[in-house]
DNA sequence: TACCAGATGGAAATCTGTGTCAAGGAGAAT
DNA sequence: ATTCTCCTTGACACAGATTTCCATCTGGTA
């Protein structure tokens, strides 16, 4: 990440930490440094285990706390896929996203003329007063196409093993992270 | 809603039970005409308790298969806040989303104009399968705004006390019906 | 330095959702 | 109508994600 952005976004933080009277604690600049360097969409609890690593003694209600905290003053946003745990985004321009119906990948699109034109209704326009909107396409990644047409006929090749043995991973490693405690 | 599309929903959720050999039980019927009813989003829980006061017997899991069931089926549609529970929503249509960002309300709007335009950049959508797409719009709901208002006054007026017992309520409800049990 | 509102840590509770399995019921065959 | 079979259900246990509660600690200020 450009270190100039960077360090906009903490004096961003730190301001708003003065407007609002909020202490700046070690738990909240280390979280807030872990979820800024990220370009994927941590969950909560790997931004935990990532921020335990730098302030051991850190508890995972804390993590929970200054991560919505964190959304609460706009620093972040929170994305999330049905069904599965809450996750962070650092990016806080305007973005959009390809969620996949099968693996429930979520990918970041930023294109400015993507949502060139879109306005609300001028009746909901009245009563409601939008920040901000985000276009969800929702579809297959290209993982998922090879492997539903390997299905279609019948096969199953290795790219496809690998991609489901995958699927398979992440979605047990929550249990089993946990379970080491 | 209008009879005739409730009438027509009911037939195609028929006709897809029939086509995939699935058993036509009366708790699917009735988790499906729960949904059907509604235009709010209901979350799983919420459509369970309502079920279960036409059908007594009726369990948690039962609920939450079955919903699941329509999901796939493709005659509802699963929608999500961030850290809440699946909602669940009879539009199947394309349509969109107002989500307040204070009270987490979700609308749905219907306007085939909105979406106009829209579509993937070439280089995503060459590996990107895209089968439809929504827009969330983030904001204020006009009794959020009423809210913040008498905040920054210092005062607070009768219908904004009203809608933040009303999202004290909401918050709480799940508990205390859960705790009956 | 002393104070105190606000913040943290840790345990327990809660909420949402899934896995398992015996028992029940729908639909086909007789 | 009866029987058979397989799909469904209900009950329970469990898991993961998040929140609540409360005693203790700490950053900011007088």
């Amino acid at each position: 990440m450009d270190p100039a952005e960077r360090k906009a976004r903490c004096e961003r933080f730190a301001r708003l930490c003065r407007e609002r009277g909020l202490a700046r604690t070690v738990q909240r600049r280390v979280i807030f440094e872990i979820v800024a360097e990220r370009t994927d969409h941590p969950t909560a609890d790997q931004v935990f285990e990532l921020a335990r690593k730098r302030l051991p003694g850190l508890s995972r209600t804390t993590a929970y706390r200054v991560l919505e905290l964190l959304a609460d003053l706009g620093v972040v946003t929170k994305a999330c896929s049905p069904g599965a745990a809450t996750r962070f985004d650092p990016m806080t321009q305007r973005h959009h996203h390809l969620v996949c119906l099968r693996c429930e990948k979520l990918v970041d699109i930023v294109d400015e003329r993507l949502g060139r034109g879109v306005a609300l209704p001028a009746a909901q326009a009245r009563s409601f007063q939008v920040r901000d909107f985000s276009i969800h396409f929702h579809g297959l990644c290209a993982a998922c196409q090879r492997q539903a047409r390997a299905k279609q006929r019948g096969t199953v090749d290795q790219s496809n093993r690998a991609h489901q043995r995958g699927l398979e991973r992440q979605r047990a490693s929550g249990r089993q992270e946990r379970s080491k405690r």
